[in-house]
RNA sequence: CGGGGUGUAGCGCAGCCCGGUUAGCGCAUCUGGUUUGGGACCAGAGGGUCGCAGGUUCGAAUCCUGCCACCCCGACCA
């Protein structure tokens, strides 16, 4: 198990790829574009699921499940939909294979040519519009709130791990409502749930902000974004939500009997997060030693490691190191005793960092002698020998300390890398020197956004919800503007 | 789809130019022993359609043709 990683800073791309093979979090399968999540990358997802879950659920949404497959006509209804997926979508013709005529291998059966081609889903927003079409007479059957948890595909050329692959894992939320204001806040609502499971749980700090035109959604009326800034200083989308406005509900003739018997469409959102999360959360807090993940995101949030010479020692630390693990478990926390036999604890201890385990205890004959551990930090490194006395609180703790200081060094990265400018000079020596965000004033139009996204290969990456009104000229056109937007190279 | 690269044991590679013993090395694995407070050591063992298909040749991992796959860099994207 050679297991060094290249150095971050020697060449941020490969030590990611590095990084996410050595922590057994996914590799590249004998399907092109296509990773397979290893259990304990997928374990990570697993955590992103569970806490956007019970925050989907507290905010009134409820699961379901939407097909695989979609029929070609179904994505040809909106317009601007099929035109934005069109080119990276799986279609379907056939369902029938058999033996070759020479006897050897299998064949497509020609005869068994589907009459309409099937889509595999890039999104599900026409499959589930056809649904609710049936579901929706009243306003009485109003709000419809419902999120799935499913994979799709979307054809890339070039794909890396997490981060864009053929087929990804998501939740996708489609929710229908009587009244345009009621969808905008849905999607406001969900933004924000976005963002806060980000911060909270992803110790992840995020710009808030709509997208551009150009950026949109294909279909929507308007994209709310989370921007994400990475340690190579580039952004990356962390998740969607959409005001769908009544596109789909005309695309599908969605209508509904409202309080005064008018007959209305209905307004719809959508918004989504993917896969792509746990590539955020390595790129944003990793180091040269492996992952590093927040305490409310490990899948193991500490690890117990023996140090002994003899068959006695490592008997009287395993009683003790159950009696640990059991206080820990107890207090909800999740917790591993490692008392393999063949590795040594240094093994072990680069192992776990690696793996980005937020807290190792390791326990020796010395501890057992004066009733301490030994507590390291995988954010900073940092030991201390503590009273084994009282671990669990301390641990808990612990654990609060970890995942603010983590979130604090992100937020605090992002501020360093974070800069106002009016000048293009400058503009276009940050983007290509030296990364980050930064806040410029555009003219609004999607003419110079390309212009911009030519010339430095940096986009719009949203104009944030709390940007304050501010007269300037435009960094590219000189042309008026009223505000600042953020810029930046992206995933 | 364009450019570049790679395919040889589970992983990482050498061998290929210049064809010729039984295809080799490191890591990992297994066995035995010694070790264990920051990536242990010794001894032994097992493990191969040399990416696939043709061709040249007495003989191909090596030369030729075709195909496939993957990686990296560009055009598109969560």
């Amino acid at each position: 198990m050679a297991k060094f990683l290249t150095d971050r800073e020697e060449n941020y791309a490969q030590w990611y790829n590095d990084l996410v093979i050595k922590a057994d979090l996914a590799e590249n399968s004998a399907v092109r574009g296509c990773m397979v999540i290893k259990p304990y990358g997928y374990a990570i997802w697993e955590k992103i699921q569970a806490g956007l879950d019970k925050m989907f659920k507290d905010t009134g949404h409820v699961n379901a499940y939407f097909p695989l497959f979609i029929p070609k006509s179904f994505l040809s209804r909106e317009a601007a939909h099929v035109e934005g997926f069109a080119k990276e979508c799986a279609v379907v013709t056939h369902y029938r294979l058999k033996t070759d005529e020479s006897g050897k291998g299998i064949v497509v059966d020609p005869t068994a040519k589907l009459e309409e081609e099937l889509i595999i889903r890039p999104t599900s927003e026409t499959i589930i519009w056809n649904s609710y079409k049936n579901w929706i007479q009243s306003y009485r059957d109003l709000p419809i709130l419902i999120n799935q948890w499913a994979n799709v595909v979307r054809w890339e050329m070039r794909t890396r791990l997490f981060l864009r692959t053929a087929e990804f894992l998501w939740q996708e939320g489609h929710t229908a409502h009587a009244t345009s204001q009621e969808a905008v806040e849905e999607t406001e609502r969900m933004i924000n749930v976005y963002a806060d499971f980000a911060k909270e749980h992803m110790a992840l700090p995020v710009i808030k902000g709509y997208k551009t035109e150009n950026e949109r959604f294909a279909g929507a009326v308007d994209t709310y974004t989370i921007e994400a800034l990475m340690q190579d200083g580039k952004a990356l989308q962390a998740g969607t939500s959409h005001f769908l406005g009544q596109n789909f509900a005309k695309a599908f003739d969605v209508q509904f009997t409202d309080r005064t018997g008018k007959l209305e469409y209905v307004w719809a959102t959508s918004w989504g997060v993917s896969t792509r999360m746990v590539g955020a959360l390595i790129m944003a807090h990793s180091d040269n030693n492996g992952l590093v993940l927040p305490p409310r995101i490990a899948p193991l949030q500490a690890v117990i490691v023996p140090i002994f010479k003899t068959d006695e020692q490592l008997q009287l630390i395993s009683e003790k190191a159950r009696e640990i693990m059991t206080g820990l478990q107890n207090a909800g926390i999740s917790v591993k005793y490692d008392d393999r036999d063949n590795l040594k604890p240094g093994f072990k201890f680069a192992d776990y960092e690696l793996k980005g385990v937020p807290v190792r205890i390791a326990i020796g004959p010395r501890d057992i002698e004066n009733g301490t551990v030994e507590l390291a930090r995988r954010d900073t490194l940092q030991k201390e020998t503590v009273p084994a006395q009282g671990l669990p609180e301390r641990l808990k703790d612990l654990f609060i300390e970890i995942q603010a200081s983590i979130y604090n060094k992100a937020l605090n990265f992002r501020d360093d890398n974070t800069y106002k400018t009016d000048d293009w000079k400058e503009f276009t020596d940050i983007i290509e020197n030296r990364g980050g965000f930064v806040l410029a004033h555009w003219d609004g139009t999607t003419e110079t956004e390309e212009k911009i996204k030519e010339e430095t290969k940096a986009t719009i990456r949203c104009i944030p919800f709390d940007s304050t009104e501010e007269d300037g000229l435009c960094i590219y056109s000189g042309k008026p503007s009223k505000r600042r937007v953020v810029f930046a190279r992206s995933y």
